[in-house]
DNA sequence: CTTACCTGTTCTGCTCAGCCGAATGGCGTT
DNA sequence: AACGCCATTCGGCTGAGCAGAACAGGTAAG
């Protein structure tokens, strides 16, 4: 749903102005005001129906995001099938390797991160849950895109082109495609520093019974401290166990 | 803020659609218009305009809360100091004890669940994460208000009542003060069936320098399955030490 | 202390956004 | 084939939400 037909305007409005104070960490009407192109008033109103149900709060003179979207996002997190099966996997995985593990879904042409465990030494990265990110340039969009219809990636890739995040982005859809042909031979996509530099991951799908992915679950860490052997070896390993183990669990219960 | 001086009528509408989709699990356009009293095109060109921004996705022809609000929620919950660094400590907690282990903060003089972790034995319940309740028929709650000014219990009795929830839901003013006198004497609330029948809960405040308290920490478990003397014992001190943990952490650093 | 200049908030009147109701179109069921 | 139950579209009317100006409170500078 990209342009719906009769759009409510104020809803957009509302939401902009939501999305503007998470941005800014927090703001004020006058701020806001200048960002979302609208009166101060018309903001005032919004921010102050707005927390009338806690969706946002003042805090002094600044207004930042509620928790009451919290109820919603968790709600929403939790209907998800995937989520529920995955995540005591991810947070095993995490505990063995010690790592930052993700957990990412596809929605409307980009990953969103459904959760994510971070092991004693697992790295803090820009990435939250609920995080939009493309799907070309990391190990989990590509072993999601890895097991859709050509087709599909192509469309992706239409909506949503290929951005260039680092040096080592591949922005070509030619390559791309044979990086996916890769992906499916081997059963697991790597990241090396295309979306982050000094960052590595390795991804493994979780696929439904059509062998078309579902979802895919990554291990991320930095390039300096994991040699090739661990990367190749034990840590890939875990990565593919854990989808499997998610996978079978999804399909046959 | 209770009510606004100028409310935006289209933003109450629109979170009250989100909300209805919430409680019925899913609906489609003629089921939320009933509900809501509005028009069926009206509820459509909101359900669309939010279906473009992913706040709510169509699945067939029902519509559910979309996982936009993740990425809001989990925004809201992690600026929350208490939520960084009482999370790991929840976790530990409720390995532990293999019960139901609960964060709670105020909001507004009402409870909010920030996190919950569920060990191994841990009962499923009607809270989940984002959750409001009132305060004074919780473990929670009542460590929460026990170590908050008089003046301010007052204000929050006074705002939002005190509804009975079971038989042994304190409903009388007098009875509540004194029951919040004994929290302080002691340190930790119980919750003995007064919200949920059955369950029985013991909590511990987190207070700050001066020692109001910010948040609560409880571990909750069926009546059948828990002694007086685990009850009152381990549970009770392990509570205790979690809390002051969260407490020591929240404060010196 | 005064002045100036930020804020957030209130108020009023105008205009167009959003609502209702009716019509349309798509599916399944009888 | 004809009905019933949806979601969706459309047009025309009305009041909701907007801009802009005025007000209030707080702070910084003169």
């Amino acid at each position: 749903m990209a342009e719906p037909k009769h759009p409510v305007s104020t809803v957009d409005r509302t939401f902009e102005i939501v999305e503007v104070i998470r941005e800014l960490d927090g703001a004020g009407v006058s701020e806001i005001a200048d960002r979302v192109d609208v009166g101060k008033s018309a903001v005032h109103n919004h921010l102050n129906t707005l927390a009338s149900r806690e969706y946002v709060v003042k805090e002094g003179d600044e207004y930042h995001v509620g928790l009451a979207f919290l109820g919603l996002g968790a709600y929403a997190r939790q209907r998800n099938d995937i989520y529920r099966v995955a995540r005591p996997e991810v947070d095993q995985l995490a505990e063995e390797t010690g790592e930052l593990v993700n957990l990412l879904v596809e929605k409307n042409g980009l990953g969103v991160y459904l959760y994510r465990s971070r092991g004693d030494r697992g790295v803090e990265l820009d990435t939250y849950v609920g995080k939009q990110v493309h799907l070309h340039s990391t190990a989990l969009g590509k072993a999601i895109l890895g097991y859709r219809p050509e087709s599909e990636v192509e469309a992706v890739l239409d909506e949503h082109g290929m951005p260039r995040q680092t040096e080592s982005t591949t922005t070509d859809p030619g390559e791309f495609f044979e990086e996916l042909e890769t992906v499916r031979e081997q059963g697991y996509a790597v990241d090396d520093e295309e979306r982050l530099t000094g960052l590595r991951c390795i991804a493994a799908p979780v696929t439904d019974d059509d062998e078309r992915s579902i979802a895919a679950i990554s291990v991320s860490c930095p390039v300096h401290r994991v040699s090739d052997d661990r990367f190749f070896g034990d840590l890939r390993d875990a990565v593919l166990g854990s989808a499997n183990v998610v996978e079978l669990e999804h399909n046959y219960s």
